[in-house]
DNA sequence: TTGTAAGCGTTATCAA
DNA sequence: TTGATAACGCTTACAA
């Protein structure tokens, strides 16, 4: 059943019925009130294709993200939480949220392109941005309203939202710093995710202002999962000076982390302090509860929202992108909060701890 | 650019360009070089809005599923192997992915039937389908080609693919009863969610088959959250006569479990037995490791792009929906493995453990 | 082998 | 306030 369906059965013209159902101003209150009650009746609903096709605009927002595990920066429920705060948000401005996955086995440039170029979208968020990404390149050339959830060396002046890797890593030195840790190690992601250098640099000039040099050797860069968090377990126990303390880029991490130190005897928050960057849903049931930081995810989804509209309303009148540094809070748990004093402190208290766990 | 720019710019017609542009056999071999070349020099890409329009058909399938976390069917990133498997296969035939989400605070049913409505998609795939989905029906009457990811009592004669919960409670009651347990508790979702169900009703009857009655009692419904899996040892700690072995739907509730049985002194696979139905990512770094149930879950995103493809052609064909049970293999880990022997010594076992009940 | 033109379902312009 | 009609960009039947 199309418009002209209704229009016949209606008695009226499809252009009243249009205005009707478009809730335009020029039209017989009388004859709204009929429109919208055959439209009910007879199950008519306007069709996209032609809308798309005569408004030059298709009303879908798309949101890409890769599949890849190996590479994902995160797990669905991150982006679930997201999409909870953007999709209510677009959906009061008439937008239609629509997930893009590109898996694996595909370039990300390339899948981008498509849905670019068949203008099957009117705003783009791309996440997992890469260190050098071209898709920001191709959105900027082709002038599609974008966000990049992430920031990137690639473009420049347009908009984006990241999270604060740079006030994660200052409060991070800052409280292990403070408790006596001077060795610390970074575990970062194995892949050309930008984040993953954000962070690293951004724990670097931390400790650089603190007058503590961060060696390469200090540098873990694995998987984000759980077996790569493992991986930097076993690195850890190989370093001949192991660090007494190490950051995590992902709570992923963690569990495999904590995995592999129990099977090595070793307590996280006792023998190693743990801080990680993000949240989890699992990291306050880890014993001991990680360290972290949180944010809201479902205000940040809100915020590429309105980052987005920005960038779709700015495109006309000319505005500067925003680009928006994230808050994060830190959530202090028990897999940090020791202090480093001699090592007999250190080694009596580990003795104390080994009473206790694992079974295996 | 469009297909005029691109005619006008070779000096042929539109029709000679569509005709190159999609691979027509009645178009001269050097024409459709020339035109490739130039919509490749031009950079045009058919408009999609102007092609489904035509065509009447989108050439996209939607996938939809919710953002509740609470309903949420799976963790960190169940959805996205699937996609990972189901992408590629849609792919190779010319459709494209895309995801639905509808958020926590619409309606699945009005959310659906916008999307049908709007003709947006020319398949669909819904998950996280409930006892009684209306969903389901309207599909149907809509003639829309679907899949439904989960059984439902709506419908019938419909396509869908679930997972064997039959298989799997009656290897998991088998396990357990040979190691000596009688009682045993069931943890699902609190939900509508129709697997929820599913795995009571099919664990009920195993136990039944081996002369052992489900009561109302140990059949928990909890989140499927970390947090519902600890409220779920809360529980547990409650009952007079505690069970012996625990089965959880899944397995984001272990987390929490096991972090509520270490608060209370217990251990798992030790003092508890437990057993997951799904896998997830953090199982194996769990200490003990989980008894839990594996599934290729790429493999079973591409049956559902194949299902799917079935039930497009079929609409024409009239052949059967396909309905499939995807088989899971038991993956043994240690939450499980220890035989309960007489009464005395597991009484012994239990005041052993009872030194402790519950501090919070 | 190519060009012409109809029509997919809308919305928007303009005249009535 | 309404109706007629012209696009929007594409594919395809039919004519050349």
């Amino acid at each position: 059943v199309n418009i002209h369906d209704l229009a016949r059965h209606l008695n009226v013209s499809i252009g009243t019925v249009s205005r009707a159902l478009n809730g335009r101003s020029d039209v017989n209150a009388e004859t709204r009130q009929r429109v919208l009650e055959a439209a009910e009746k007879l199950g008519y609903s306007p069709n996209q294709s032609g809308r798309s096709l005569r408004q030059g605009a298709t009303g879908i927002i798309g949101f890409m993200i890769t599949t890849n595990r190996e590479r994902a920066a995160k797990g669905e429920a991150f982006f679930m939480s997201v999409f909870e705060g953007l999709q209510p948000f677009l959906a009061e401005r008439g937008l239609d949220l629509v997930v893009l996955l590109c898996s694996a086995a595909q370039d990300p440039f390339a899948y981008l392109r498509r849905v670019v170029e068949r203008r099957i979208a009117d705003g783009m968020i791309i996440a997992e941005t890469q260190r050098i990404d071209p898709r920001i390149d191709y959105l900027i050339t082709r002038k599609l309203p974008f966000v990049a959830f992430g920031r990137s060396l690639s473009g420049g002046d347009h908009p984006w939202l990241d999270l604060d890797f740079e006030g994660v890593a200052e409060q991070s030195i800052d409280r292990l710093t403070r408790l006596g840790h001077k060795r610390i190690a970074i575990a970062t992601a194995s892949s050309e995710i930008n984040y993953g250098y954000l962070f690293v640099e951004a724990c670097r000039a931390a400790l650089r202002r603190r007058k503590i040099a961060l060696t390469d050797e200090l540098v873990i860069r694995e998987p984000l999962t759980e077996a790569g968090g493992s991986r930097v377990g076993e690195r850890l126990m190989e370093m001949h000076d192991r660090p007494t303390a190490v950051l995590l880029v992902d709570n992923k991490m963690a569990t495999g982390l904590y995995h592999n130190l129990y099977e090595s005897n070793l307590v996280p928050g006792r023998d190693i302090a743990i801080i990680v960057f993000d949240d989890g849903p699992q990291a306050q049931y880890l014993s001991p509860a990680l360290t972290c930081f949180r944010v809201s995810l479902t205000d940040l989804g809100r915020k590429l929202g309105e980052t987005l509209i920005g960038a779709i309303e700015g495109t006309a009148s000319g505005a500067r992108p925003q680009q928006t540094i994230w808050p994060m809070e830190m959530a202090i748990g028990k897999s940090d909060g020791f202090r480093l004093r001699g090592l007999s402190d250190r080694s009596a208290s580990r003795a104390e701890t080994h009473r206790r766990l694992k079974p295996k």
